[in-house]
DNA sequence: CCATGAATTTCGTCC
DNA sequence: GGACGAAGTTCATGG
């Protein structure tokens, strides 16, 4: 293999897999490290194949020329399109951790429910506060713009329910962008940074105490 | 596929591809995007098969669980030790950089020959100086302890040859590592920073000119 | 389409 | 083994 693009690049002739996808992109594994490639062509990109040679070219002019000798296997499968990964780890986690810590929001804090329901969807966390007055709370790895404005719509409808009203808002998040504080602040809604590690921490040990 | 560790992810029921390398990592790929798989184990990690579930943990504690509903296909295959990748893009265009364009590795200089052969390995560039002297050039993009030891046995092997003697070095490399330089200006060899891209423009120019 | 920042970054090197 | 920086970084998001 003879790669020619953002550098240079040679692979001497071995045993290797080879895997064409449906985008066109092309890899080449040896037979250790799961991510990384020994070489590879991004898609979108054109592979024309000739006996013997394959030639992968992209737009930017970079080019993998494969050079074949023996075919080991060869197999090809339909794989259809794929629903992609959910990464609801964190964000999921953390509301469990609050949910369990809900002091870690405010002081007196109370937990009321998990994904309260209401008609354009479930709010994170509804707590009270040590007034005992109703809190809706947002949580989110990344504190961003739309996490407020999705706050703000969970509240504005709250607000409405005389058996919730009064209600406050928290946003609570390990990271909180500055243009979503400055919104939140201006609609009255407390920024709480969370320490992902930190409340882990916590939770272990007030299970370790019983 | 259910992957708890740094963080926690899932992957929804669907054809893919599953590649598991000899030290015993494992990539799950669907049918688009070469370099990232959707989800990996990097080795040392350990593979644990059940019928119908594959389990993969790392000494970190992270786990990949893969259920398999139905195998569309199956193969292995030796593959052997790889020779590895030579990324030769920079050093090899930099010492062919140097070779058209000697003057740059000092006032005078001219070029006897690339990859100068001895007894213990090709010297990069022998060249020769104002004074007619020759001249071992040791070309790093780089330049560390290792390729100043490099330089002193070539130069040591050379300095017994009577057709080469009497002979002086330069190191050459983009970057020269201060313990290198030291090294280096103690044993009388004289250290050069190449300027990549300026040299290139120098040859480009060059070039022009006829 | 370009700039910025995160990533289960990975990967190499220095200490 | 940990810290630091580069990578054909890749990848998503924001403007």
């Amino acid at each position: 293999m003879d790669y020619v693009g953002r550098l240079t690049a040679h692979l001497p002739l071995a045993t290797r897999l080879l895997m064409v996808k449906a985008d066109g992109s092309i890899s080449i594994h040896a037979d250790d490290r799961a991510y990384k490639p020994l070489n590879w062509m991004s898609p979108p990109c054109r592979l024309e194949e000739a006996p013997g040679v394959w030639r992968v070219v992209n737009k930017a002019g970079e080019e993998l020329r494969i050079t074949l000798e023996e075919i080991l296997h060869d197999t090809s499968h339909e794989l259809g399109v794929d629903p992609g990964l959910r990464k609801d780890g964190v964000e999921a986690h953390l509301q469990e951790l609050l949910a369990a810590t809900p002091s870690a929001l405010g002081v007196g804090f109370t937990l009321v429910r998990r994904e309260h329901m209401t008609a354009i969807g479930p709010v994170d966390l509804l707590c009270r506060d040590a007034t005992g007055a109703h809190v809706a709370v947002e949580v989110k790895r990344r504190g961003d713009i739309d996490g407020v404005e999705q706050l703000t719509r969970y509240l504005e409808l709250l607000g409405r329910d005389p058996l919730i009203a009064p209600i406050t808002g928290v946003f609570a998040a390990q990271e909180i962008k500055p243009q979503a504080r400055v919104l939140a602040t201006d609609r009255g809604i407390r920024c709480v940074v969370v320490d992902y590690d930190a409340l882990r921490g916590i939770v272990r040990d007030e299970l370790t105490l019983f």
